[in-house]
DNA sequence: GTCTATAAACTGATAGAC
DNA sequence: GTCTATCAGTTTATAGAC
């Protein structure tokens, strides 16, 4: 799936879902939602998206492809993988900080609802982030910031399970610095 | 709150509210759905729940009740605070192993529509797991288990973290073995 | 592409009989 | 306590005019 032959509205929709989902659930909005704030009725947005489902599989089509972008974009911009971690930590501190939750990890809470999606989005989200931290870990062990008898691997699903975790307690705490200090104490633990 | 005053028909209206709440998600279930498996129609449930706000309440209440004791029973139990940290890993992935994700994480997501609720049951549970993990590693410093270096509280945190989102993922990636090799190495990088 | 109109099903919830 | 009957509102979704 490609998301960037869609128009300006229908990218507007997904705006207004991707809100909604990361701030309340896929089940706890609706078209009416999303129609007072796009400024179209909703059989116009049924128009773009026939049924919820598709709604939610271009949502999270658009944001893998995103995700892509910015891990490219930090991989580039940060030589250090250390500062390339403290710079993606920062990310999911700012996501708690604007009271959201990770988008595929509330989509993941929703996934008895979402039978199509699971298989396919979802599990590209989880191995897209996975890849990538496994891969700055083996860049930190080259670069001798890491500890090099850490399994890469391993080591990523455990750092991606404890933000995932993490941005769901400090969100339901209300306190973004809860999760910082997690993050914070997970990257000395790479060293 | 205290639920163990409830009689019979309330308890069997929680523990189906708690399968759907675990599997499906708080939004993702009516009064409807409870009415076939308990076998009580929806206004009698109402009798017994005024609201789904009472719902939620009691259920996060009761879910709270019975954490404490599951964990009581396991401080008792098992001497060893590294056999104590095995026997509560085993309990989260035989809940993914059933296609469940924690009440309270779950909850947590859904937080958005719970203001209520948010305030009192959820950071309940968060204290409860955080202190019990917090004593159990200071336990086992004493112990000589457990590194001496490690601070418990913020330890106990990423701990939480960890199993949380590692309950989320392993569910959505429906591989129970994923948590159990996530909180393995959680628990050696406690010594 | 966007609208109005409408459908059928579902939602949480209440009133009142038994 | 449990039922039937009913409510008003919402939900996803479609048909057809412009």
């Amino acid at each position: 799936m490609n998301t960037q032959t869609l128009n300006d509205t229908a990218h507007k929709i997904l705006d207004v879902a991707e809100f909604y989902t990361q701030t309340r659930g896929f089940n706890a909005f609706s078209y009416k939602d999303i129609q007072s704030d796009v400024g179209i009725k909703t059989s116009s947005i049924h128009y773009y998206f026939p049924t919820k489902q598709d709604l939610a599989k271009t949502m999270a089509a658009r944001f893998n492809e995103r995700l892509i972008e910015k891990l490219t974009v930090l991989t580039e911009k940060h030589t250090s993988p250390t500062n390339r971690f403290k710079a993606f930590n920062k990310i999911h501190v700012e996501t708690v900080s604007q009271d959201k939750f990770c988008l595929c990890g509330m989509l993941a809470s929703d996934i008895d609802g979402l039978p199509e999606l699971a298989d396919k989005e979802l599990a590209a989200f989880f191995s897209i982030i996975e890849n990538w931290i496994a891969d700055t870990i083996k860049d930190g062990q080259q670069h001798n910031e890491f500890n090099k008898e850490l399994n890469p691997k391993l080591s990523a699903q455990s750092y991606l399970a404890t933000i995932e975790g993490g941005m769901l307690i400090a969100r339901a705490k209300k306190d973004p610095k809860h999760l910082k200090k997690i993050l914070e104490e997970t990257l000395t633990r790479l060293s």
